[in-house]
This record gives structure tokens, C-alpha cells and sequence, in this order.
RNA sequence: CGCGGGGUGGAGCAGCCCGGUAGCUCGUCAGGCUCAUAACCUGAAGGUCACAGGUUCAAAUCCUGUCCCCGCAC
């Protein structure tokens, strides 16, 4: 048995998600994503990661701007869908479009729901410095994030553990739970547990503001801060190079002891002080340089003691 | 054609504006010192200076084109 199924999806998290539901076999006649776009530098034109791996598995794509028009809703019910998988779109579905599949529309979250409703879930989990995050299939409903839960994978969050490394795990738990899933669908054997109503959290996006570091906050904190933001947007400082101020991301860092007025270098060796105690930088990346770990980093851009970082 | 930075021994950088012997910190190897060491001292190996053209007596350096990496903006 296979499910005549449709895919939803953007980024790399998706197209992870998309190779282990093409592997276990299912029918997937349409996959949708975002149009190409012009993006990045330079301006060029370049297809999703889905788009791009569904080409490759020779799957049907459709990049319609918006789900809400009639057209392309219309064409979606046409489909005769058993079920539709929806991973990181991009795109809010109208309920026209949750309700026209057999068994509605799947979604992959990275939270322990409800913590952690909306857009950035893992960078909000790790700046929040919790301990434990999970990855979850939920049954779609209007409400942002608000369907009761399917199957549901906890993950350990490491005191090291970026953004970046989170992401991979939850993209390879996440993929994984898919054929788990969509088996036990067609059993009829998935069991939906409504979300609590308590311990409702909201994962803002990240604005370019909050990237920039605050060293008057606690070390702990900024830690988490720091960690939350890497590799992508990246929190970062200024330094003072030749009178022109260099921006440097943060890659890494760990909260250490330490005291002396917040910013300053404690030591040769990127201890900086905070409000409480200091962080020890251990991955950074200057502007128009590669990303490297800090002894790299201090071959070429010297930090002595007592310099104030902006 | 959005703006900008960069590609120099294994790593990270300087040198480029003002062409003329390949530099710095580290690593590697050998030797020394030491109870010992990631410390210190001495010595050595290792580079078509991204690629292709051009200018020149001479190009890492100046000019043109190509490829790759990155920051910003989006």
C-alpha cells in the first residue's frame, strides 16, 4: 500500500524530509515550493532545495505565489490526495487547502509543542538555553501551530549545540519520522493528542537587531544568545581595526568566569567580559572571510588583553 | 548586471596604492636545553603568490577576462 500524496516544502529541513518519503515508496504526484527567486549576492535566480531535489526524483513542481488563489486551490483538490506532507513551505494554507486531502495535511515542527509555535523554533529553543527540544508531526489546523500531535521524537540539547548543529539533527530526526508516520496513517494507527494549553511559547523570527551582542548581559545568557543566532544570522560585534570598524560574527562561545567592565578582553585569547562572568569565543568570522575556530582566528586578528570590543 | 571584501608554503595573515631577492604567527621535521612539557633555544623542509592573457628589462604587485569563497542589502 502507498498514499497518493502531495509535498510542501522550501528549504534544505524539507528536502530531507522529501528523499525519505520518496525512499519509502509513497506516490508523491506533486511537490510544491517557493518560486525561484532572485537572491543572494549578485541577484541570481535560484530554485528551493526541494524544488531542486524533486527535479532530481523526477517529481512534478508547481511554485504558485499563493496558495489562496482559487486556481491553484482548485487544482490541489483535484489531485485526489490521500494526504499531504507539509515541511518548513513558506506559505500560510487556507483552510480550503487543509481540508482537501483524505486525512487533511501533515506538518513537521522542531519544538516540543506548544513551546515554541511559529517561524524560528530551533534558534528560540537554543536562545532560550533549554535543555531539551524535540521534533513532532502534527495534523494541520487553522491556528498557527495548533494541531494535535502525531508522533513526537525528544532531542537532547548540548551545552556546545548551535543552531546549526541542532538544525541537522532535528532535519535527519524529522526526515525519519516520516515513514513511521505515513505507515501508521494508512493502519489508521496514528493516535492525535491535542497540544496542552499551558506552556504556550511563541518563536518570533529573528530580527537583525537582536543579532548584534550586548555584552552588558549575563555570560549565560549571551552563550545561549550567541548560539541561538549561529551560524545564521550570526551575533556579532565590531572591532576597531585601523580605525575602520570590522563587523566579526560569533560563531561560538561558552560561558566562563571572568569580572571587568563588559566587552573587554580579559585575556589574549577572546575571553570577554560580560555583566556576570565572561564568554570565551571559540568560532568567529570577519567580514568577507571564511567562518574559523578562534586559534585561527588570533593568527591573523590579534585581540590582547584589554581591548573593547563594540 | 544591487554594494563590498577575499583567494600568497599545511593553518591564519602581511606584502599590492609607490613593480625589482617570499615576510609574520603557528604547525611539521631534525637537533639542543630540561626531571618533564603544549615551554624555551637552534636548524631544516615546504610556495606554478586562484586561473588565463596583456604591459614591462622585470609582475604577488599594474591592465583585461574567468573561476571559487565571504560580508552587507534583498
Amino acid at each position: 500500500m502507498t498514499l497518493r500524496l502531495a509535498f510542501l516544502g522550501t528549504p534544505d529541513f524539507a528536502a530531507a524530509s522529501l528523499a525519505e518519503i520518496a525512499a519509502a515508496g509513497h506516490d508523491i504526484v506533486r511537490v510544491y515550493t517557493q518560486p525561484p527567486r532572485p537572491k543572494g549576492r549578485g541577484h541570481e535566480e535560484r530554485k528551493t532545495p526541494v524544488h531542486e531535489l524533486a527535479e532530481t526524483l523526477g517529481l512534478p513542481v508547481e511554485t504558485p505565489k499563493s496558495f489562496k488563489d482559487p486556481e491553484v486551490l482548485a487544482e490541489f483538490a483535484a489531485l485526489d490526495l490521500d494526504v499531504a506532507v507539509v515541511v518548513a513551505y513558506g506559505q500560510i494554507l487556507p483552510q480550503a487547502a487543509l481540508d482537501a486531502p483524505r486525512f487533511g495535511c501533515l506538518n513537521l515542527h522542531g519544538s516540543l509543542l506548544p513551546r515554541w509555535r511559529g517561524a524560528a523554533p530551533i534558534q528560540r529553543t537554543i536562545m532560550a538555553g533549554d535543555a531539551r527540544t524535540g521534533v513532532q508531526v502534527m495534523q494541520m489546523e487553522a491556528g498557527l501551530d495548533t494541531g494535535p500531535i502525531l508522533l513526537s521524537e525528544t532531542l537532547r540539547i548540548d551545552p556546545f549545540d548551535t543552531a546549526g548543529s541542532l538544525h541537522d539533527r532535528m532535519m535527519a530526526t524529522g526526515a525519519q519520522m516520516w515513514p513511521r508516520a505515513l505507515a501508521a496513517l494508512e493502519r489508521g494507527s496514528l493516535e492525535a493528542r491535542p497540544q496542552s494549553e499551558d506552556g504556550v511559547t511563541y518563536a518570533a523570527k529573528i530580527t537583525p537587531e537582536e543579532a548584534r551582542i550586548d555584552w552588558t548581559r549575563p555570560a549565560d545568557e549571551l552563550s545561549c544568545h550567541i548560539r541561538g543566532l549561529s551560524p545564521f544570522p550570526g551575533a556579532w560585534f565590531t572591532l576597531d581595526a585601523g580605525g575602520k570598524p570590522v563587523r566579526i560574527k560569533v560563531l561560538n562561545a561558552k560561558a566562563e568566569e571572568g569580572e571587568g567592565v563588559p566587552g573587554t578582553a580579559l585575556d589574549d585569547t577572546l575571553l570577554i567580559a560580560c555583566s556576570e562572568g565572561a564568554v570565551r569565543l571559540t568560532r568567529l568570522q570577519r567580514e568577507g572571510r571564511g567562518a574559523m575556530d578562534a586559534e585561527d582566528f588570533l593568527r591573523g586578528t590579534a585581540i590582547p588583553a584589554g581591548t573593547v570590543l563594540g
